[in-house]
DNA sequence: GACTTTTAAATGTCAGACAAATGATTTCTT
DNA sequence: AAGAAATCATTTGTCTGACATTTAAAAGTC
């Protein structure tokens, strides 16, 4: 672990990048110690307080962890698949936001993803994840539902269609291109006949994956998409007339 | 943008979410200017040090970006895709490699995301991404590469391949499952035939791609993931008998 | 008016100190 | 001797104050 004196980048920049590059390399394994600050900053030769803003670099990503105390210091730590959820969650949400990505856009990209998953939840969901999506079905259907609460009962179902698929590689992609969808949903407002249509179709789609049926669940998505997407725009257009 | 002084949290982290929660939820947006460290510490009423922790903290995620001088300071980042694409990728290599995630997982994750995006490639790709593609496949062919250049060239084809449908968000969820597998891919020594047999099929899901025939794309990856498959799974064999 | 110099404001870095947490050790009590 | 309590050492968390460096803008000069 080496750092460039030469370089005109930050110190921090560069000490996290090399402590980075460490575990990346495998020099440095999961739940390993790192050395303590104040050796970090014998080594390369600078202050603590420089060698913390790059530990705090690494604790933003999640790469290490601190503890206190006598035995505390920084670990490597095991990414979970729960942590890198949540960091693509934000991601994915920023990105949308701040690129001004089209509705189109978005969505396009999410029922692609979610089509590609569905087949194999159709071979391989448990009870379980069949019984959440009844179970969203049922709460979509209540009266007195949020526009809000109704998009977080949709996401919930799509999560557990992901879910089903019992690969936690594809959970976690999946997890940003849904959950960032939700804020461009929450501005759609939903009239009684929309949200009949679109619990008639995750009821297709339930019907579809408890039946082992793929395709029929893909149309079934497919069908959800154009849905979702007609209504989409003709929100904006009302929304552009006013 | 409020921190409760009876957190047990460490103050970073508590300023640090308050500016991303301000960050996320608008009320700080693209390219605005953030309060100085100086104003900050004095607003939160900590330390400057402390300040400049949750600043770092943030920077490590894009969130902000800094500079020097005079009219220097935190700034509001957008959020690139190309800077999410590394994070995503980061993240991705390590979950993979941390996580014990089979091959078999992450191949079937790959490869079911990749197909969701080949009828739209089919439909939309320029004629850039396909001499990509064939570029790409040329230089498989060539005698004496090495299976790091070899593996390096399939990402790219598959780059190539996943651009092509022109759909940003799908670019940048795909980046990751694609080039997270490539350390996998690393440990896989190929011979003369299983490199004639991907380089066939990339030639036919190329091929497909120019006809603009998605089902035929998707078929032709359908084989190229069995066949990646069986090939990992006989180098595995292979290796636990030695 | 164009160029140079100065200045002020901001981040980057440093040094040293104390507070707080925490595990290990020692001491005390029974 | 065993267990409980007190002490200690180590490490991170935070603070104070200072100086270095960068950079844009203001002031000055020709």
């Amino acid at each position: 672990m080496k750092i460039d004196p030469n370089s005109s980048a930050d110190l921090s920049v560069q000490i996290a990048q090399a402590i980075k590059d460490a575990i990346i390399s495998g020099e440095l394994i999961v739940d390993e110690r790192l050395p303590s600050e104040a050796e970090l900053s014998d080594h390369f030769q600078v202050s603590r307080p420089t060698v913390r803003e790059a530990l705090k670099r690494l604790a933003a990503q999640s790469l290490i962890r601190t503890q206190r105390g006598a035995a505390g210091g920084a670990f490597v730590n095991r990414l979970s698949f729960e942590d890198a959820y949540s960091q693509q969650i934000t991601t994915s949400t920023l990105l949308l936001s701040m690129n001004a990505v089209s509705f189109d856009t978005a969505c396009e990209a999410r029922y692609a993803l979610e089509r590609a998953c569905a087949p194999l939840s159709a071979e391989r969901r448990s009870a379980d994840h069949l019984a959440t999506m009844r179970a969203e079905i049922f709460r979509q259907g209540q009266p007195g539902l949020t526009d809000e609460a109704f998009c977080a009962s949709d996401v919930a179902f799509h999560r557990a269609l992901v879910d089903g698929a019992g690969n936690p590689v594809l959970s976690y992609q999946l997890a940003g291109a849904v959950e960032a969808m939700q804020p461009l949903m929450n501005m759609i407002t939903f009239t009684a006949r929309d949200r009949e249509a679109i619990t008639g179709l995750h009821s297709r789609i339930a019907d579809a994956i408890e039946a082992g049926d793929g395709s029929a669940a893909v149309s079934g998505l497919q069908d959800l998409e154009s849905e979702t997407r007609k209504l989409a725009s003709d929100v904006f257009a009302a929304r552009a007339q006013r």
